[in-house]
RNA sequence: GCACCUUUAGCUCAGUUGGUUAGAGCGUUCGAUUCACAUUCGAAAGGUCGCAGGUUCGAAUCCUGCAAGGUGCACCA
């Protein structure tokens, strides 16, 4: 067979993914399709379709794109493209996080660097000014890099966690949550970061391994040990488990006196099943003011809790010669006096123990006791209506109560469902959740004050009412996401249509971090769930299953991926073999296999319009004999078996099986059979051969679309028009929004 | 310490409620081809399904124990 002077010349060459990427992209941003609106206007979607919504993890304002968010773009990506296909009004709701924590200090970082000046010399609003500045430039990027992996997002209803709407959305939420109760002030001890100045979340905290001196000190006749002496001036209790044996002869609450750092003190004996009897001598002494075990020591016998540090890691005056001194440098110091003093017994220089950080970007966190503001998840509230089941309108519950319900009714749905487990663990030993941060970038606490009184209200009470100069922790408004995105506190139509929302897609390593919180304030404000099924991805690693970081040089850029194999190469190589919730091991090799693939969906291409072109026929409905009609019905139920993957989220298992009956079964096979027939001389064969290869081409194009919209929307863009040649004709302008194969 | 995940071909992984000779891709070896394919196609080799028990007519699959690797949570003064 000759070749077709008519086949459009981009076929004559191999796929280019570089050239074509950037067109299919303002195709698709200016058919406006990603806007469910449109399609119902354009009449692609029904008015009355079944709504299906993701509403997208917001990035990080201040990042740039790497694998973990190409993989949740990919995923997400596919279950739209598919849905929308399917005729549901979808809808993908993009956003950016301002990340408040990691934000601040990155710019506070900067303006140390450049002007060797802190934040307190420039003041909230230069600061906050300075922010802005930043966080503009930035967010441009991430939502550049976004656009590129082909995700499909409605950029007409793009939301910032600190845009206007959303500031709103959450003043109302925390104004609410006082109003029922759920909101109070407390002294409580906290995660202190002294570098950051402010408190850090349970969850943000890293805790790193550790070498120490641990040094065994003389209490009077007790041993004790310890990594951190400096801590040490105001411990007068001295604990032990009520079963020890060894220290039987002494009472609780019996006063023993004792030399100590700066003098004779009096200490008292408490008995509590805190202490571990397996550990050292089995004996510690409490330093409440900065240890979480101690302060609870400490509340549950009434003990006097003293403050030994200051904010910025300072002695106090209760240090005696040694206030003023920060600790770093008073510790060796006060090892020194102590080992004069014949206190010291003896020095363990190889202890190995854990040190809480701040993950997001801070140091060491010293535990403090703050007043702060705090969400009390146990606490009983009336929840005015309620759609969860097993909660009803007018009971009376908690907010573990609304979370654990959501999830054990089944109502949500977390896949994998082993991470079900995970949650419940976590929302069972669940603490009041701290949400005052003592930073500048980010909500700030709607509570005023004046002569003492506090009001809580979103605008200033009047004249003289000072605002809380606090803000609020960044999950506190990232809970509200699906539905501050939709538009709530207004009851908008946005809102009734798209929420609770479908899916919400993200890594495992958030559950508890974000998708927990978003349970807990949908169930509080909305009084219904956020979504109905959670799908969990794992974690995007190198190719031998390390973690990609800086340090070990192995981090593979999306971007780099999409210049040299193409944004839809990128995107299969994070779905095949990518079982949910299980880590993925992501090589180059794999990623250039695949662009293999697109070439190769390119050169079928190639090939069918070759053969219908040449040799045209008549085209009606009975032109296909049994044989070819059997193969068109093998697609179609490929396309089924595909469909059935999707629903149940194995888009590992979709995307291979579409690839491998494109490239094994249609390529090397039903089209390498059609040969004889193309080349022969019977007109009705050749025709029915002709058509059959076009519907399955069809077919393949879309169920491959959502996989790979580029190469197929550029192919799809390249069909010619079929009508002409009286071909079945293009049932629509972009693949994109082309009907869903249907089984036959 | 507690919990969870993983363990199937050299590598990366499928194997859905237990059911014939356990599959794919990459890699390897051999062959064909430049007739849609910056190539492609065909064929072959390669597995005691982590180990040990158990249930069953039948186990990669279910149960128990163990081992190795990984992750999360807790944490010790």
């Amino acid at each position: 067979m000759e070749p077709s002077k008519n086949i459009p010349e981009d076929f004559l060459k191999p796929y280019n993914s570089l050239e074509k990427e950037g067109e299919i992209l303002s195709l698709w941003e200016s058919s406006g399709y990603a806007n469910p609106d449109v399609c119902v206007e354009k009449g692609v979607t029904a008015v009355d379709a079944e709504t299906f919504s993701i509403v997208l993890p917001p990035p990080n304002v201040t990042g740039t794109l790497h694998m973990g968010h190409a993989a949740m773009l990919a995923i997400e990506d596919i279950l739209i493209r598919y849905h929308r296909m399917k005729g549901y009004k979808t809808l993908w709701l993009p956003g950016t996080d301002s990340a408040a924590i990691a934000t601040q200090s990155k710019v506070e970082e900067a303006l140390y660097k450049e002007e060797k000046k802190t934040r307190h010399d420039i003041g909230r609003e230069n600061l906050l000014a300075r922010i802005d500045i930043f966080t503009e430039a930035s967010k441009a990027i991430i939502i550049d890099q976004t656009k590129r992996m082909g995700s499909s997002l409605d950029w007409s209803r793009y939301a910032y966690t600190m845009d206007a709407p959303r500031y709103k959305a959450v003043m109302t939420a925390f104004v609410r949550m006082y109003e029922s109760g759920l909101i109070y002030r407390g002294d409580r001890i906290v995660n202190w970061d002294p570098k950051l100045q402010t408190t850090v979340s349970d969850e943000e905290i890293e805790y790193k391994e550790q070498t120490d001196p641990f040094f065994y000190m003389q209490y009077g006749p007790f041993q004790i040990a310890t990594v951190r002496p400096e801590t040490k001036f105001g411990d007068k209790y001295v604990v032990m488990h009520p079963d020890d044996e060894r220290y039987a002869q002494y009472e609780h609450g019996e006063q023993i006196e004792l030399e100590w750092i700066n003098g004779p003190i009096t200490a008292t004996i408490i008995k509590d099943e805190a202490a571990d009897m397996e550990f050292g001598s089995g004996v510690m002494t409490i330093t409440p003011a900065h240890s979480l075990v101690d302060f609870e020591i400490a509340q549950r016998h009434g003990l006097d809790i003293e403050q030994v540090i200051d904010d910025r890691g300072i002695l106090l005056p209760i240090a005696g010669e040694f206030a003023g001194t920060h600790i770093k440098k008073a510790r060796p110091m006060i090892v020194e006096k102590m080992k004069e003093k014949g206190l010291l017994v003896r020095v363990d220089e190889k202890y190995v123990h854990n040190v809480a950080t701040n993950s997001r970007g801070g140091g060491m966190i010293e535990p403090q006791i703050k007043r702060q503001w705090f969400v009390g998840v146990n606490r009983e509230f009336t929840i005015p209506h309620s759609k969860i089941p097993g909660i009803a309108s007018g009971s009376t519950t908690t907010l573990t109560a609304l979370m654990r319900a959501s999830v054990a009714s089944g109502s949500i749905q977390i896949v994998p469902e082993h991470f079900e487990k995970i949650y419940s663990h976590w929302v069972d030993n669940l603490h009041d959740w701290c949400i005052s941060r003592q930073i500048w970038f980010g909500h700030r606490v709607p509570a005023w004050t004046k002569d003492g009184e506090i009001k809580v209200s979103i605008e200033s009470p009047g004249e003289g009412w000072e605002q809380d100069s606090d803000t609020l922790d960044t999950w506190f408004s990232s809970g509200l996401w699906t539905f501050s995105t939709l538009g709530w506190p207004d009851d908008t139509s946005d809102l009734r249509t798209f929420h609770p929302t479908s899916v919400l897609e993200t890594g495992y390593d958030i559950l508890p971090f974000w998708v927990a919180r978003m349970i807990l304030m949908s169930a509080f404000l909305m009084g219904e769930i956020p979504f109905h099924q959670v799908y969990l991805h794992g974690m995007v690693r190198d190719g031998q299953g390390r973690k990609m970081s800086k340090s070990l040089g192995n981090i593979i850029n999306p971007l780099d991926m999409i210049e040299k194999y193409g944004a839809d190469a990128t995107r299969l190589s994070l779905v095949i073999g990518a079982q949910i919730g299980n880590d993925l091991k992501l090589s180059e090799d794999r990623v250039r296999g695949y662009k293999h693939f697109a070439n190769k969906v390119w050169n079928i291409t190639r090939f069918v319009l070759e053969s219908i072109e040449s040799r045209v026929g008549p085209w009606d409905s009975t032109v296909l004999n049994d044989e070819d009609e059997e193969k068109v019905r093998e697609a179609h139920r490929l396309a089924a078996d595909v469909s059935k993957h999707l629903d149940s989220f194995r888009l590992d298992l979709a995307a291979d099986l579409v690839y491998h009956f494109v490239w094994h079964r249609f390529a090397d096979e039903i089209i390498e059979e059609s040969k004889a027939v193309l080349k022969g001389n019977d007109p009705a064969l050749r025709t029915s051969k002709q058509r059959m290869l076009y519907e399955i081409l069809i077919i393949s194009l879309k169920l491959l679309h959502p996989f790979m919209p580029f190469v197929t929307e550029a192919i799809w863009q390249k069909l010619p028009a079929l009508s002409s040649v009286e071909g079945p004709e293009k049932e629509s302008d972009l693949l994109m929004v082309a009907k869903w194969p249907q089984l036959r």
